[in-house]
DNA sequence: GTTTGACTCTCCCCTAACGGGAGGCCGCAA
DNA sequence: TTGCGGCCTCCCGTTAGGGGAGAGTCAAAC
């Protein structure tokens, strides 16, 4: 019979560790002085402990191990650990390319303006307008212009709120003159197309997401940027662009305020 | 301005965290109604959170991600989290090794009487004696042979609590008849060398641990489970061998009960 | 004007697997 | 008798929020 310092000597574990295992009723002590409260453990604990120490150190949960222990011969558990390792491993890589990324842009000199999120788009329904575009400029002196004449054919119809307004950009790659670009914007319930617009849905996707601040001419800039971080964290450029805008020249007068979201549709 | 709920659906973050972040200072609402409580943001927390998101999904902590935002500009944080990645890395592949290994014998019909620990056993003081032994019953009353010798010349030596007894193994492979072996037992303090035993230091090693039940004879099994083990696993062997003495004859009648423990010292 | 339903607030308890520490008991050695 | 090491229980802390209770707020609908 060990002492429980002993013992933890023995199984390297901590008194802690199994004082806790214990309580939850994982690993009794062989014998329990009933006036002391002092726990003994004999060598048939020690055996056990070692089959716990094993599958710790395979990254089971305590539950898991007590289910394991006590139901053995089911590999369920274990097959269901194999597959949590395997995400464990696909995030750990993710979160390396990312790390690895910004250290690389970092160590260039590079003063880290944007940021890149991976987030998920639901399915929406739109009124869409796909037009050819001088510029950013005509562009949006379009965006109120279709807004109002879809209010005006379709009264029933309402905007998402928080509102959803982007471009689907179709073409295939950057550019800033000569767009062929699709206004969107999102809205509660389907209407009736008309001149020159019509209700769909957008796709739900999977976007790699970059906010841009300020005024339009520095859009190539995030774009550049954002696909270089497709391309080096292991993705794919899986669908058309999107440009959500968040604030602009019709709530801030500034320029340099003005938000826009860079959303390119990606897959690994 | 954007309430809680708008907001929380614009940067894809619960409403929950958002509160959290608030409540550590991390990110503040750009204003909070003084009667009501309610919390109002703009779009700047919205580019503020789509930081905190990104390095987030680095994997950084909330701690770090607030000396980030804060303090910008060191990549020591940055490099911090690129070591505690790879750590994680070989830790997750690890685990994939043992749980593929354990789910293939399983899948192979194996019944797995062994687990594997891997555990740093410390350096320590022994006295050994080195000899050739035809089989296991030699062995077994060679210890307490030496054991007596020692405690006669060096009245001061005293064993370590808990006791560690081991043979370390210097045959190239496993073998039960003409072995080649040194018994240790660890002690508190070094003593002076005598007729046929020393004293020395056994080095601290990194082993596979693999308990074994029952009599000596078994052994080869469990060496065998262990070596498999050690392979499958990435490991190599690095170092003699060790069986260490747990219960046998001098404590238990049953042999079933004989409790020995395999050491294989290894590296990656 | 009232009601309703969606939204928000604070407050409190919960997570996993122990670690740290306080305050006190037990047994042995000087 | 005193000290010391080991052990006990009890309580609080850890991360990054999640779940829910109970109450207040807001805007639209009736």
């Amino acid at each position: 019979m060990y002492q429980i310092g002993e013992f933890s000597k023995l199984g390297r574990v901590s008194v802690k560790a199994l004082r806790y295992y214990d309580e939850i009723g994982l690993l009794a002590p062989a014998e329990v002085d009933q006036w002391t409260g002092y726990r003994y453990y004999s060598t048939e604990q020690l055996y056990q402990l070692h089959e716990i120490v094993a599958l710790r150190q395979m990254g089971f949960s305590i539950e898991q191990i007590a289910a394991i222990v006590s139901g053995a011969g089911d590999t369920s558990l274990v097959e269901a650990r194999l597959a949590t390792l395997e995400t464990e491993q696909r995030t750990v890589s993710d979160q390396l390319f990312r790390v690895r990324h910004y250290l690389r842009l970092k160590k260039e000199g590079y003063e880290m303006e944007y940021k890149v999120v991976v987030k998920e788009i639901p399915s929406c329904t739109v009124f869409s307008s796909r037009q050819k575009v001088a510029d950013y400029t005509e562009m949006l002196s379009l965006i109120p212009a279709v807004g109002a004449k879809v209010a005006a054919d379709n009264p029933q119809v309402s905007c998402c709120v928080p509102e959803y307004c982007c471009n689907v950009c179709h073409d295939t790659e950057y550019q800033d003159t000569n767009m062929d670009i699709e206004i969107c914007q999102a809205v509660t319930t389907p209407g009736e197309p008309g001149d020159g617009y019509e209700f769909k849905t957008l796709p739900a996707v999977t976007v790699a997401s970059v906010l841009h601040r300020g005024p339009y001419d520095g859009l190539g800039a995030a774009y550049a940027f954002a696909i270089d971080w497709v391309q080096t964290n292991g993705y794919q450029v899986a669908g058309d662009w999107r440009e959500a805008f968040i604030d602009g020249i019709w709530n801030k007068d500034s320029e340099a305020e003005w938000l826009t979201e860079l959303q390119l549709p990606i897959t690994k």
